[in-house]
DNA sequence: ACGCATTTTGCAACCGGTTGCAAAGATGAG
DNA sequence: CTCATCTTTGCAACCGGTTGCAAAATGCGT
């Protein structure tokens, strides 16, 4: 079916050896040569066989792209960006749905079959050491959106949380509110953890305003939603940072459905900055999280790794930003 | 790094070609061998390169998704049920964002290069000669979310589109609107012309009723929201049949923000079912797509088409239904 | 124990490329 | 024109597997 190397070298009267070199950048052929091989490659509608050379190279460009957030509509975005990214260094994602999935041993082994040349593990729920198995298995690894750590065993790329996490409670301090909680995500998540204790530690130096926390079952709308009517039955607090933006609009449905206004009687402010948080039915007040630098980030750091394996593990995190939209009252003044 | 089939022939005291059988089912090994060699396999943690064994079996099980919608918020889902279901049966997606290019050979060559057993075109915008390109190239492929044609040249998994926009006629006919409208996603797309065609027809039976039609520029909140601003600055429709849900969407908060109440002053109905139309903050009526159905059923009929390569082209039409929810004024009676 | 049918096994060639090496060819200096 | 040097080329081995074929081993009936 598909043409191969020896049918060009035929038709071009050339030894195997110089189609190859023709096609491979940097190798040493004649223009002449070239000009013939060019010729009867077009001729046949020859294209290399990539699988076929990466058995002497050993690079597939194919990279694991493991994740399981299909379900945060922030991923679409991320996988946007990550595909295209991807795409234009010249490397193929093969992607990997973990969903129920919990021992990385299944993907490490698929991922080894497919001799992907590395593996971006891309999730905010995964525990570090999902990522850790891969490096353990000899794979380059980068971990987007994962807890940064003083001694990395992986790189990771994303943001602090921690700071995510102050800087919300800053928002709501510098709003003058006296009440405060944050709604997080699942609290296994190292996201959840760190932002709220971020939180937390911001607002120790508050000891006048009230807090509390409590955790939604998922980073999802209808766990958002479910916590916010919990909450709803005793006095609420006066503004929530939210673990997500998803989990942010499942409160504010359960906070109108309640017949309460906001940001008048509660303030939301959420994270990600995702698409929908500027919809203008939606416009909610969020910190939003630079994702095309963190996923080009962690492109050229996969990209690093599979050049130079045993580089040192390296965190990058990015800065955040608070959104100013209509969830949040006016700043005083 | 990697261990070999040698490796584990040496270790295991038996030749190269009884560690392939172990490893190949249905092949020849008595049951003694098999055990040596497991045993070896296992201590030296080897697992097979599925790259190299394409070679000879001429198989990858590599499938090529392709798409080029990745800000519409149903190809979250799309893509989780893809990937899960590749993966259930033993395949792995390699996946393609199409999002400018408009031009398929570079897709295709790079589809060949990697040797994909088959491919999955999964858009609803795409014309119908982006996956013909496909099967002239020679590989097997299923167009889902295409459009049917009495006489298909390339496997289409779909929706009658012209059966919902009837669908979406009979909805608001039956509640007794006399002003309807469709805002049609952007007209180049089948999925566009095909619901417009269907609404249309259904609305030809009742010429008492006034139809008229505008397009968005694109299956997006901002495109569904802009044209909805446009049409309200003249006396609107009493309801209308939108492209999409994310298009519905758009057209809502674009109602709301004028002071108009949904469903009494105007009544919406959107196409897909994703999740957040149910969410109760949208509470989206809308016509439901079976995703999981058609994406089943596309990944069988590649799968069926990698076995039969000559397999006659095949459409495959799921039955949409409306769901009920509160952007449509309850039916009379 | 023997002969025959059936498994099981290893050899060697092959899949579609790449690459070290030495021979062949081109280039330039003298 | 010769010789030394540099470039280009083809050979052959290899990457990690699979598989047709014939030889070896096994099982079975008597």
């Amino acid at each position: 079916m598909a043409v191969t190397l020896k049918e060009v070298a035929e038709r071009a009267g050339v030894s195997r050896s110089a189609v190859s070199r023709t096609f491979t950048e940097g190798a040493s052929v004649s223009a002449r040569t070239r000009a013939k091989v060019e010729k009867a490659a077009r001729e046949l509608g020859y294209s290399p066989n990539a699988l076929a050379s990466s058995l002497t190279t050993g690079r597939t460009k194919l990279i694991g792209l493991v994740s399981n957030n299909f379900h945060n509509p922030i991923f679409l975005e991320v996988f946007d960006l990550f595909t295209r990214g991807l795409q234009d260094r010249g490397l193929r994602p093969l992607l990997v749905n973990l969903s129920d999935e919990t021992d990385p041993a299944n993907s490490i082994r698929m991922l080894r079959q497919y001799s992907v040349d590395g593996v971006i593990v891309a999730s905010s729920t995964l525990p570090p050491s999902f990522a850790e198995a891969f490096r353990d298995a000899g794979l380059p690894v980068v971990h987007s959106f994962g807890r940064y750590t003083t001694s990395p065993y992986v790189h990771v790329v994303g943001i602090d949380n921690i700071a995510c996490g102050r800087m919300a409670a800053r928002a709501l301090v510098a709003r003058g509110h006296r009440r405060v909680a944050f709604l997080g995500g699942p609290p296994g998540a190292t996201s959840t953890q760190d932002r709220e204790r971020g939180f937390l530690e911001e607002l120790a130096r508050h000891p006048e305003i009230a807090v509390s926390v409590t955790h939604a079952t998922a980073y999802s709308f209808d766990a958002g939603r479910a916590e916010m009517q919990r909450l709803l039955q005793s006095p609420p607090a006066e503004a929530y940072f939210c673990g997500d933006d998803v989990l942010s609009i499942g409160a504010l449905s359960a906070i109108r459905d309640a017949g309460l206004r906001v940001p008048e009687d509660i303030g939301i402010i959420g994270l990600n900055d995702m698409a929908m948080a500027r919809w203008q039915n939606i416009d909610l007040t969020t910190i939003r999280q630079p994702l095309a630098e963190i996923i080009g980030a962690s492109i050229d750091l996969v990209v690093a790794t599979i050049e130079t394996p045993d580089r040192y593990p390296e965190t990058r995190l990015f800065p955040c930003r608070v959104v100013e939209r209509g969830t949040l009252r006016a700043l005083p003044g």
